[in-house]
RNA sequence: GGGCGGUUAGCUCAGUGGUAGAGCACUACAAUGACACUGUAGGGGUCACAGGUUCAAGUCCUGUACCGCCCACCA
């Protein structure tokens, strides 16, 4: 084999790299055009186009790259579907900034030319973040890759738009919606935070109109009082119940307002008494429609008094300062107590939200639910872990209405046009919009853009094409696995499985797989604005993308979350170089293909036995999503097995020209079928293993060969149980040597041994530095002894045993099994034990007591020999 | 307020009712015939706490504490 360009040392950043030029140029990365085979689809969740990834991207898209990677080596046409999501509000914002950074802004440049630059950054951007996707081996399918405003895409967003809107779905309604001040849009509740902040609870004197006193509410936000329209208490609270339906004076504004009651007030809270401004709380919005209040708005977009009056123009802060002085001044403040508020801020902006009633689009999602409760239900769509069904489906069963509407300019356009008199149409553009309209004049289409989830929602189907009947949305549709993580699955999740049954009658997905939050090593959040982020492509770059998959995907379970750090990654780096010197150990030891091998010895059986069943783990694994397990499974066998025993115990086999080849057959076949099984891992590692080994049948890439398969003879349970049980004798024949410092020496010139090896000896012999294995007793010498498994071996120790640490060994080993058999006799002599354990479970017992036994007597024995 | 995870060796984590495991770190030893990104041996754990079920509990049940997450309208 030519091993000159093997190095002894794994070297990721010469390796790595080529790989992915070369799988890409072999189309491997497009399915199969074999319509035979079974099908295995994801549609990526689209990355946000905002910025670089993250250190949960490179667990994310990995993983799915691991799937896809997985079901090829089954025979399966992979479809991986990459894209990317226009993300509305965070685009926008960002670009924003930058504008501003520039000393312009959106609002100067203008809609079209705002819309521009925002296209220009996401090419920018967008290429940055595919070509990170790249680096780390994602195996994605690019020349199927969509964006979703893409023409085809947002046409299809604009029609389920107006179909929904047609069936009643989607309806335009007032609503009490979370207000971004700064951006001047509603937004989501993913895109905001809720923090609880030191403020204060305000105490307000309310005099009653006759005269006959006041009533004392309290309030956190005294300047909504201006669109205060009623003072609301609970019906059975005996302070207020016959004040209810009496006529109350707002203070500063002298406007009259009713006392109501309504079962919304605490009694046990501050006075009991609420004062209501049903368009700045939704809670108070609630009260107002089951008693049909004003509403009236006192703020407008940007958080300024609009109310007429002396409060004009002030931020809402200002006037909170400026209301309580009046309030103070004119007697009407009772006290001020400090209280813990509530409040929610814009992620986008960090500003504080202001519940504002506005008129926006909402989507009615009940209906739309009820088939994908089933669903979960059913278990035709699985999450996994399993837990979060639950959690799905009672958020399901409470879905609220969806706001659709961002007051933005970069997104899909409502397709909604009004004619001089505010009549909507809806059309996919302004000439259809006008043919529906007939006489009537169309003058403008809405101005809001939809919320981008409403788009995202579409996204396992449409980017197959849908609408349309295409072949690929009839091989690849329902895809086969979605992969998010879990602050997402109310929001997109749930969108795409409505939006998947509702419009193409099929579940979008059969799996859903959520990943664990990447954590900082002391746990702490992995976060870009507090500087504690840590860049994947730097690892990639410094250690290799092979080692930070491994990092990642080797604690992917059902945990919900994982700790990153360099440590463990240098930890992945040593294993793949476990790997890289194995395989090369491998090719130095063989001449070319292994096409057949001699007879199997019991160690040959135990290590195809272990690969069997490592196997059979691993596949387990993989599909239950638990890479963990796959992981710990090919780490054991591939450095405690076959690099720690296997390897070692060759050695002398491999140095002996009529013996070395049924070795090297077993090497070979080991090697290979490992590839395949970490391949999804650790992609350009194997790969590259791949190609300098010389294996039978061999296709051109790793990437596109086949998942091991082994005949049922490689599984050999008795050989397992008899190898390892050499290996606890090997164990102790070691442990002997150390005890009695007998490594330095060059050898032991004989190691006795009493009792049945099974025809291993070859086992022992070859550990290196014991020169020869005699049955039977030293004669005439002394030696030390130890047993294992039942058999005794002795150590001929002329001039070299230091009687005191021997004694020493010899006492400590009677001390633990001493006090293993104290705890197994008890058990013993418990009758119930007897009478109601399993019977194989006292036969067990039984043995070890009697062979603890037997070992005691001999430590005594040669206890005696000592003195 | 409701719900969900977690608590096992110094650290990060596995663990299907039957004598507690791995990797790292630590200690001692080994000077290159695959690999020092290595090998061998070793030390180290009342499995958060309290009850209960069981012949037997890290594992099952109940409760408590602490950590974290999600949902929720307390002015």
């Amino acid at each position: 084999m030519d091993l000159s360009n093997m190095p002894t040392r794994y070297d990721a950043s010469t390796t790595e790299q080529q790989w992915y030029a070369r799988w890409e140029e072999a189309g491997l990365f497009q399915p199969s055009n074999d319509k035979d085979r079974p099908v295995y689809c994801i549609t990526i969740p689209p990355p946000n186009i905002t910025g670089s990834l993250h250190m949960g991207h490179a667990l994310c898209y990995p993983l799915q790259d691991l799937l896809g990677r997985y079901h090829r080596l089954q025979g399966k046409s992979v479809l991986i579907l990459p894209g990317q999501d226009h993300a509305g509000i965070a685009l926008q914002s960002v670009v924003d900034k930058q504008l501003r950074k520039q000393g312009t802004s959106a609002a100067k440049i203008g809609r079209e030319e705002f819309t521009k630059r925002v296209w220009e950054w996401r090419k920018e951007s967008g290429d940055t973040i595919l070509h990170q996707l790249r680096s780390l081996g994602c195996g994605f399918d690019w020349s199927r890759e969509r964006f979703t405003l893409d023409d085809q895409y947002a046409q299809t967003v604009l029609r389920v738009f107006i179909e929904w809107y047609k069936r009643g779905l989607i309806f335009r309604g007032k609503r009490v919606v979370n207000w971004d001040p700064k951006l001047q849009t509603s937004v989501s509740d993913i895109e905001t935070f809720r923090e609880t902040r030191k403020g204060k609870l305000y105490h307000v004197r309310y005099p009653y109109a006759d005269g006959s006193g006041e009533i004392i509410i309290a309030t956190t936000r005294p300047e909504t009082m201006l669109a205060d329209v009623a003072v609301a208490v609970h019906p059975s609270d005996a302070r207020y119940k016959d004040k209810i339906g009496k006529t109350l004076i707002l203070p500063l504004l002298g406007r009259e307002i009713p006392l109501i009651a309504d079962l919304y007030p605490d009694p046990a809270f501050g006075t009991g008494a609420v004062k209501i401004t049903p368009a700045h709380d939704p809670n108070d919005y609630q009260v107002g429609i089951r008693h049909g209040l004003d509403m009236p708005v006192i703020l407008d977009p940007q958080a300024r008094v609009c109310l007429e009056g002396p409060y004009y123009g002030m931020d809402r802060n200002e006037a909170r300062k400026q209301i309580v002085k009046d309030l103070e001044d004119q007697g009407y403040l009772v006290k001020i107590d400090d209280h813990e508020i509530p409040i929610i801020i814009s992620d986008r902006s960090g500003e504080v939200i202001e519940p504002l009633l506005s008129e926006q689009w909402f989507c009615d999602q009940a209906k739309l639910a009820q088939p994908v409760i089933e669903a979960v239900q059913n278990k035709e769509v699985r999450f996994h872990p399993e837990r979060y069904d639950r959690i799905f489906i009672d958020w399901m069963e409470n879905i609220r209405e969806w706001c659709l509407s961002r007051q933005l300019w970069w997104g899909h356009r409502i397709p909604i046009y009004y004619t001089e008199e505010g009549t909507p149409f809806a059309a996919l553009n302004w000439d259809d919009a006008q043919t529906q309209a007939g006489d009537q004049k169309i003058v403008r289409q809405d101005d809001d853009v939809l919320d981008t989830w409403f788009s995202s929602g579409m996204w396992p189907f449409v980017t197959l094409g849908w609408p349309e009947q295409t072949a690929d949305l009839e091989t690849y549709y329902p895809t086969s696995c979605l992969i998010t993580d879990r602050n997402i699955i109310n929001l997109w999740v749930a969108r795409m499985m409505m939006m998947g049954y509702d419009l193409t009658k099929k579940k979008p997905f059969s799996d859903v797989m959520i990943y664990a939050t990447v954590m900082r090593e002391d746990g702490r959040r992995m976060s870009k604005s507090l500087g504690t982020g840590i860049d994947p492509m730097e690892i990639v770059g410094t250690i290799g993308a092979d080692a930070l998959r491994y990092t990642l995907l080797s604690q992917t379970g059902e945990n919900q979350e994982l700790r990153y750090s360099e440590k463990k990654t240098e930890e992945a780096r040593n294993f793949c170089n476990k790997i890289w010197n194995a395989t090369r150990f491998v090719l130095l030891n063989i001449e070319g293909p292994i096409e057949t091998c001699g007879e199997l010895t019991t160690v040959d059986k135990w290590i195809l036995s272990r690969l069997y069943q490592t196997e059979k783990t691993v596949r387990n694994a993989y599909e239950a999503f638990n890479i963990q397990a796959a992981c710990q499974a090919m780490y054991r066998f591939f450095w405690s097995e076959l690099c720690d025993w296997y390897i070692e115990v060759s050695k002398p086999r491999l140095a002996d020209p009529d013996g070395k080849l049924t070795p090297q057959w077993v090497l070979v076949t080991a090697i290979e079928a490992f590839l395949k099984m970490m391949h999804p891992i650790m992609p350009h590692l194997t790969e590259e293993l791949y190609q300098h080994m010389p294996f039978n049948q061999k296709s051109d890439f790793l990437m596109s060969s086949s998942w091991p398969t082994f005949p049922e003879s490689f599984d050999q349970p008795e050989a397992e149980k008899e190898i390892e049980r050499i290996f606890e004798i090997t164990r102790t024949v070691r442990a002997l040597r150390v005890t009695l410092d007998l490594q330095s020496m060059k050898g032991i010139p004989a190691l006795f041994v009493e009792g049945d090896l099974q025809g291993n000896e070859s086992v022992l012999a070859s550990q290196a530095w014991i020169q020869e294995i005699k049955y039977g007793r030293p004669e005439g010498e002394t030696f030390i002894s130890a047993t294992s498994e039942g058999v005794d071996l002795h150590i001929p120790t002329t001039g070299l045993v230091d009687t005191e640490k021997e004694l020493a060994r010899l006492n400590k080993d009677e001390e633990k099994i001493k006090g293993d058999l104290a705890k197994l006799e008890a058990r013993l002599a418990n009758p119930q034990f007897m009478e109601r354990a399993k019977p194989e479970v006292v036969e067990k017992e039984q043995a070890a007591v009697s062979e603890m036994r037997e070992r005691l007597l001999k430590i005594d024995e040669r206890r005696a020999l000592l003195q």
